[in-house]
DNA sequence: ACCAAACTAGACCGTACAGTCCATTTTATA
DNA sequence: TATAAAATGGACTGTACGGTCTAGTTTGGT
C-alpha cells in the first residue's frame, strides 16, 4: 500500500480497509454501506464519493485483498532434491490456502461468482492459475534433470495441488468444527508427496 | 418421494419443490418467501403453516436435495481389475460432482456454512464423507488382494477423490466461462488414475 | 485570507422482504 | 350435511438497506 499523501487518501484507505474486512468476513449481501462508513470513521457520503456504489467498492476491496494474498515465494529458486523440496512446498501451500484470510476471500468470491463473474475470474487467475503455472515450471525442471518422468507438467501440477488440499480444506470450506491435528496433516502431506513422486518417478 | 395422500401434502410438496429449486439456484438471501409461494401456486400463509419460517424451509429443502443427490452406485460390487475399474469410477464421480445440480447445492451450502453450520455439516457428511468411506472400502479390497499396497486406505481415497476434482471443478466453482473439453477431461482422469495406481502399486 | 474541494451528520426516499392478521372460501371427515 | 381443519389473498407492520439530498463545516492550496 502506497503512503497516502492527502487526508482524502487516508480516508479512502480507511474505507477500503473496513470494506475489505467486512466483505471478506461476512460476504457481499451481509455487509451494509452504513456499517462500512461507520467502521471507517467516515460519513456515508464520503464512501459514495470515493466509490460510486456498493459493487464498485466490493470489487475494489476484493481485488485489493487478492493482491495482498498473492502467492509469494513458495518455491525456492534453486531446487533441491525432489521429495524434501516438494514436501516443504506442500506444507507452505497448505498453510497458505487454509489461512483464515485465504478461506474468507475464497468463500466470498465463490459465493458471488454468479453476480460478479469478473471478480471470481480475478481470484481464479491470481490464485489457482498462478500457482499451477509456478509449480508446473518447477516440475518441468525436475523432468529436465531426469528426476521425474512427467509428460504433462501442468497436469501434474494440478494433481499435486489438488491432493494437497485434500480433506482438511473441504472441512474448512464447510466450517466443520472438528479438524485434523497438525500431526495428521503433516503425515497426510508427506504421504501425498510420496505418492506423487512414486507415481512420476523415472524408471530409468 | 412418498406419494402424497391428502391435498395438504400435495401443497407441501409443491412448496418444497419450488423452494429447493430457488434456494439451490439462487442461494438463501436471494430467494424470497413471496416468490416461493407464488411459484408453488400457494398462498404465503400456507408456506408459513407448513414451514414455520425461512430458515426451517431452507434447511428442509436443502436436506431433501442432499438426499436426492446421494451418491448412488458409483462402485460395482464385484471389483474388476484395478485401473479400468478406478477409471470408470473416476469418470462417474466426476460427472456427478460437476453436474449443475451438484454444483448448485455445493455452492449454496458453502455460502451458508457460517449462518447454517448444521446444514453444511449435513452436506459434508452426505457427500464427501460418504464417498470417501465407500472408496476406502474398495481400496481396502484391492489391498487385500495384493493389487495395491496401501497403508491408509482412507487417506488414499481422499487423495484419489481430490485429484479427480482437479482444475475443472474449480473452474465450475468460480463460474469460469472456458472449461476443458471432454477429451481433455478424460485424458486428465485417465492420467490421474494411472498416477494413483503407480504410486500405490505393489512392488512384490 | 480566500476559495474550491472534500467531508460531515442526518434526514429522507423507495424498495424489498420476513412475518402477521383476518375475513372468506375450500376441503376433508364423521 | 354439519363441522373443523386447511388454504386463500391481500392488506399490514416493521425493518433493513442502497442511494440521494442538503445545509453546514473542515481542509488544502495559492
Amino acid at each position: 500500500m502506497n503512503k497516502p499523501r492527502t487526508k482524502s487518501e487516508v480516508k479512502r484507505n480507511q474505507i477500503l480497509d473496513a470494506a475489505t474486512v467486512q466483505f471478506t468476513q461476512h460476504g457481499y449481501a451481509a455487509t451494509s454501506m452504513d456499517l462500512i462508513a461507520k467502521l471507517a470513521g467516515v460519513s456515508k457520503q464520503t464512501v459514495y464519493s470515493h466509490f460510486g456504489n456498493k459493487d464498485e467498492l466490493f470489487i475494489t476491496a476484493i481485488s485489493y485483498k487478492c493482491e495482498l494474498l498473492g502467492v509469494g515465494e513458495l518455491l525456492p529458486d534453486n531446487l533441491g532434491p525432489v521429495e524434501p523440496t516438494l514436501t516443504l512446498f506442500a506444507q507452505g501451500f497448505f498453510t497458505m490456502i487454509t489461512s483464515a484470510d485465504s478461506m474468507a476471500v475464497h468463500r466470498t468470491c465463490a459465493a458471488e461468482c454468479l453476480a460478479h463473474p469478473h471478480l471470481s475470474r480475478l481470484f481464479f487467475e491470481a490464485g489457482p492459475l498462478f500457482v499451477i503455472d509456478k509449480l508446473a515450471n518447477c516440475l518441468a525442471e525436475y523432468h529436465r534433470r531426469g528426476e521425474l518422468d512427467i509428460e504433462d507438467c501442468r497436469q501434474a501440477a494440478i494433481q499435486l495441488l489438488a491432493i494437497i488440499k485434500g480433506e482438511q480444506w473441504t472441512r474448512l470450506e464447510f466450517n466443520i468444527e472438528e479438524s485434523l491435528s497438525e500431526q495428521e496433516i503433516n503425515h497426510y502431506l508427506q504421504s501425498s508427496v510420496r505418492l506423487f513422486v512414486r507415481g512420476y518417478q523415472s524408471l530409468s
